[in-house]
DNA sequence: GTTATGTGTAATAAATATATTACATGTGTA
DNA sequence: TACACATGTAATATATTTATTACACATAAC
């Protein structure tokens, strides 16, 4: 079965992809699919500013997540990627323009 | 000949497309090259704001623009798009992130 | 009970991006 | 000369985004 194409709200994804970190969490979710504090110790960055890197990216579409219980109990939120394919073309984008607010 | 494929950098992109002025901007520009002060009119928005944009736009490789002298003898910046085709997946992503400054 | 781990949020500060206003120049025409 | 229309920039104000700090709560292990 293909993959399913959730068609993406391209402001926000632009939106998402607008910043070095949210391209590193992304890469770094390729590989695991971590839990907050575990990735916040790899990307090197303080866990609420990674909690709101995450609802952005979130928000977009681009990684979902869930709790977890892991072994010894606790709750873990994990995160992974979404294996989007999105095309960027003036065609594109002037269709996502169309949509916007008109003010 | 195949259209030239500019390695487009992907965070001045992402940057240059976080933004309904331009991505409407862009939409307008694949029917007419536009110069500036017409374009603002169209658009609805201050010469200096639209300047600002297309800045980015030009920045991100997404547009270009050129001198040009009207029959009046009036010189004008006239814009036009680029006809770019960019994929947005995870591994493109990952390689953009494997590329920015280290910190 | 204290320590270490995880979750979550709210309040604030700092940095960027966006938008406006004002002013400068030059050309052609009435 | 004054007007209309084009270019360009600088200074400023406003809004948004990013980042930090300080909390709260829960579970397991010592």
């Amino acid at each position: 079965m293909s993959s399913p194409k959730p068609t993406h709200n391209l402001p926000l994804v632009m939106a998402a992809l607008d910043n070095p970190h949210r391209m590193r969490i992304l890469a770094a979710l390729r590989s695991s699919s971590n839990y907050v504090s575990q990735l916040a110790r790899d990307l090197e960055i303080s866990r609420p500013l990674l909690i709101m890197h995450l609802k952005k990216l979130e928000e977009a579409g681009l990684v979902s997540s869930g709790l977890e219980v892991s072994a010894d109990g606790k709750a873990m939120r994990v995160y992974q990627l979404e294996d989007f394919d999105i095309r960027l073309t003036p065609d594109e984008v002037a269709r996502a323009a169309a949509k916007l607010p008109k003010d």
